[in-house]
RNA sequence: GCGGGCGUGAUGGAAUGGUAGACAUAUCGGACUUAAAAUCCGAAGGCCUUAGUGCCGUGUGGGUUCGAGUCCCACCGCCCGCACCA
């Protein structure tokens, strides 16, 4: 009797008996070689998303791989929990973030354990769990004692109309997203990791990241910004304090039109407390979000101080200065010289407040004047210059920029400095659901590291008088919170204050891959398990932590090295990155709508054949790939697709159709199409058990077909080109189906075909397995190896081209030499017709390739 | 605004600088069937009064090369990040 596929009872069977068997719980005693793969663990929302499978299917394929070529694979999961979802939630519609959240959890557990994953669900935690933010605080207070964090100011987004402090994606237009109020920058007191003395180091180390994109280590290259230039002061007409400027463009300083500072420079400040009209200024530039696009994209304003400095090349020369509300404090020394002609953002100012525009170089072959576009050329190309002061005549800016170093430190008016965009890492949150900052404000001992017996510091459940805290109210909670803030000083014992600033999420996410290594421990690792499981030997995630997620967590490491809680061999976390698109999805709007504002109209609301929406009879539009959103109502539940077709049909089709870097569209045919194409594969593997045909000379055409299979497949799992393994198991499976082979043959070529399926499709791969008498579980099954004999043809096709053009092919011996091949193709009809008596300008030979004549 | 990326048939995409469109979807035709579903077989980038190993064709325009989807330059469009979203 034929079975039919039926996913759901294979699924159930097969996850029972991997856990029976317990092959996923990783051993460190185990004799083989480790393996660590990870991917980025997610924030509980509550519902399992198309991203999640498809980023968790691509870790399972590695992993799955890894155990099959004889591994000993750590692949664990965790939950990224803390965060202002859940505060929102509460806000939102009462309950507790604690309550939420360990709710969502179970919630998203229970969804992914179908799909399958060889996950080691042993070693799971929440970074809310008091175990795990306990541990963070430890290492907070080695990394203070180790001088690592620290306090200063810093200026956040402030509503002035709640009162409160909010993130980036809170403010909206400029304005509160609760209140509507314009938001202000506000400074407030914060704490710190330092990270930018790392900064070198960081970059430098980021040559060693081989196996890490490239595009990621140049935006992180980018983002670090090492940058030389020259650091000089400009004397001031009047008897004040020297203004210090930093320039990356020293070459172009006789351009200079004004100097500018930044509304927080100390001359803007004082000038500030001084002067009304300047403080009205200076309060006109602070409005607005603290995002750099909100600043940088903002209106440029200017204000005149009145003060007059003097220019280095000649004191007669006086420039104003300005207060700009693009420069930033936080980069150079808060002020710049602007040179117009060669920076379009001066360009914009000067032309707005109508300071001059001075050349100091133009191009080769155009001496046409700036006008409103300022002529910014690459470094490395050369240009002419204008009475340069170091005697350049034709010069890159490179050339330029070293030559004027050199003539300013000579001269003894200025000095050659290497600078940094990046800056120190600010991790205080005004916010309740995060791990708190485990210090103690003391009226006599200043602020006191809380001691480590006494950690956690837990958060509070509730308000303190035994109700449910509020969170309608604006603020953090801890911050009024009667009695969780009282606290002896750990020092002197007399009553203190504790911090009520919560850390930054990105502090959780920044150590979590360590501490799988050793979730238990009590301390924040194990070093014996550290130092055997790491580095995480593959990380998966998407592409938006480029930067601040990977460049936190590798000075993380760095940190942990220093405090004692990683090895020296750990400092850089992630041996081999890889990041992973989006899954999107098609989505309906009336007819004249957008895809970015909708109207939006769900799946089941409209006919897409029709192009009309079923209630009412109006036509629709279709947007294709659209990145899937609740708002924009074209969400997928996986759960509907495993429910429907099975955990193996959605991670087919999310490895199938589109490179793992690139986005992927769903598509319901392409669902259905996956889940024919498995059931199929089944269909043709019972057939083969119900056969009974003798060994024939088909046999070694299949088997070839096999090896060749086994080959490709193996190559694209251990290069993430899972989308071109499926390829080729779809054409391995028509090759099977369309065999005339013999039973034997046929039986190992299809068990085969389920080991090849097994890292992508694990429980129908146990089914076949099992069915084709193949022993053990496959999940263990030791991975096909490809005879390498098998994979070479004794002839292959040369095209023959003609001038770049393909005229004709050839079929040639394999191992042909270049000769004999150049003259079979030159003997060609087509050839000979194109040469026409003539000799062939060139003929190339590429062996095995190509031929190609020139004529 | 700044930094990074992507762009190939109707659709998703394949292609170490070497036969563009593998594999799949949708479509169309055929077989099987009383019929449908399922399944199996096949066609298919565009163009053409010459149906040809014909011409054109990988966002647009240039360039390098015997040869460019692939490398370089400029432009257009879309996506990601911009330090308090995770």
């Amino acid at each position: 009797m034929m079975s039919r596929y039926s996913a759901t009872e294979i699924e159930a069977k097969w996850q029972e008996a991997w856990d029976k068997a317990g092959i996923f719980t990783a051993d460190h005693k185990a004799d083989k070689p480790k393996y660590y793969v990870l991917e980025m663990f997610p924030y509980p929302s509550g519902r399992i998303h198309m991203g999640h499978v498809r980023n968790y299917t691509m870790g399972d394929v590695i992993a799955r791989h890894k155990l099959a070529t004889g591994h000993n694979v750590l692949h664990p999961m965790g939950w990224d929990a803390f965060g202002m979802p859940a505060e929102n939630a509460a806000m939102a519609s009462g309950g507790h973030p604690k309550d939420w959240t360990y709710g969502n959890i179970a919630d998203m557990r229970s969804q992914m354990k179908p799909l399958g994953l060889s996950i080691d669900w042993s070693r799971e935690f929440a970074t809310c769990d008091p175990e795990y933010y306990g541990q963070q605080q430890a290492l907070f207070l080695d990394m203070l004692e180790a001088g690592l964090v620290y306090r200063k100011n810093a200026v956040v987004n402030w509503d002035p109309v709640d009162m409160t402090v909010l993130a980036n994606e809170q403010v909206e237009n400029g304005r509160g997203w609760r209140s509507g109020a314009l938001v202000e920058r506000r400074e407030l007191t914060q704490w710190f990791f330092k990270i930018s003395d790392y900064s070198e180091e960081l970059l430098d180390a980021l040559d060693t990241l081989e196996n890490w994109p490239a595009k990621v280590r140049l935006m992180q290259e980018n983002w670090i910004g090492k940058s030389r230039g020259l650091q000089f002061s400009f004397e001031r007409t009047d008897e004040g304090e020297p203004i210090t400027v930093y320039t990356t463009r020293p070459d172009t300083l006789l351009g200079a039109s004004f100097v500018g500072i930044s509304p927080d420079h100390p001359i803007a400040r004082q000038l500030e407390a001084e002067n009304p009209e300047v403080a009205e200024f200076v309060a006109e530039c602070r409005k607005g979000g603290t995002t750099e696009e909100a600043i940088e994209t903002a209106e440029k304003l200017g204000y005149d101080t009145g003060i007059r400095v003097k220019h280095p090349l000649d004191p007669s020369w006086e420039l104003p200065v300005w207060i700009a509300n693009f420069i930033l404090m936080d980069y150079g020394t808060g002020a710049i010289f602007a040179c117009p002609a060669h920076d379009q953002r001066d360009l914009d100012f000067c032309r707005k407040y109508g300071l001059p525009v001075v050349d100091t170089f133009f191009a080769l072959d155009d001496d046409s004047p700036v006008d409103k576009i300022a002529f910014v050329p690459p470094k490395t190309v050369k240009v002419r210059w204008v009475n340069h002061f170091a005697g350049l005549t034709e010069a890159t800016g490179e050339e330029a920029i070293n030559a004027t170093v050199d003539f300013a430190e000579k001269a003894g008016w200025g000095e050659g400095v290497t600078k940094y965009r990046l800056r120190d890492w600010g991790l205080s949150r005004q916010r309740y659901w995060g791990c708190p900052i485990p210090v103690v404000h003391c009226e006599k001992c200043g602020t006191v590291p809380e001691k480590k017996e006494n950690l956690p510091i837990e958060l509070p459940y509730d308000d303190g008088n035994g109700k449910p805290i509020d969170f309608s109210i604006p603020g953090n909670p801890l911050d009024r919170h009667p009695n969780w803030r009282d606290t002896p000083c750990p020092s002197c014992g007399a009553p203190a204050k504790r911090e009520t600033d919560t850390m930054d999420t990105f502090v959780d996410s920044s150590w979590y891959y360590a501490r799988f290594t050793a979730p238990r421990a009590e301390t924040p690792t194990d070093l014996a398990e550290a130092e055997y499981w790491m580095n995480v030997d593959q990380y998966i995630g998407g592409i938006e932590h480029a930067i601040l997620h990977l460049l936190y967590s590798r000075f993380f490491a760095r940190a942990m090295n220093i405090t004692g809680h990683l090895p020296k061999t750990a400092i850089e976390p992630f041996n081999a990155l890889f990041t992973q698109g989006m899954v999107t999805h098609e989505c309906y709007t009336p007819e004249g709508g957008s895809e970015k504002r909708g109207p939006f109209f769900f799946p089941e609301e409209v006919d897409r054949e029709k192009k009309i929406k079923l209630d009412t009879g109006e036509p629709i539009w279709i947007f294709p790939s659209v990145k899937m959103s609740k708002s924009k109502k074209n969400v997928v539940d996986p759960m509907e697709i495993v429910q429907s077709y099975g955990a193996d049909t959605a991670r087919w089709f999310v490895l199938s159709d589109s490179p793992p870097e690139r986005d992927v569209e769903w598509t319901a045919s392409g669902a259905e199409a996956a889940f024919k194409h498995l059931a199929r594969v089944h269909r043709i593997a019972s057939e083969i058990v119900e056969s009974d045909s003798p060994a024939n000379a088909d046999d070694e055409t299949l088997l070839r077909e096999m090896h060749k299979a086994i080959h490709d497949v193996s190559g694209g799992v251990e290069s993430f080109g899972f989308n071109a393994s499926i390829a080729k198991l779809y054409a391995f499976t028509n090759t099977l189906a369309k065999s005339k082979a013999g039973t034997a043959a046929k039986r190992e070529a299809a068990k085969t075909l389920a080991q090849l399926m097994s890292p992508m499709t694990p429980h129908l791969s146990e089914e076949l397995w099992q069915l084709l008498g193949g022993e053990g579980l496959v999940a263990m099954a030791p991975w096909p190896v490809a005879d390498e004999a098998m994979l070479i043809d004794d002839t292959v096709t040369l095209p023959i081209q003609i001038n770049g053009k393909r005229r004709a092919e050839i079929s040639v011996a394999k191992d042909l030499d270049k000769a004999e091949v150049e003259k079979i193709a030159l003997s060609t009809e087509a050839v000979q017709k194109a040469l026409d008596g003539a000799a062939p300008k060139k003929v190339i030979v590429v062996p095995g390739r190509i031929v190609n004549v020139v004529v």
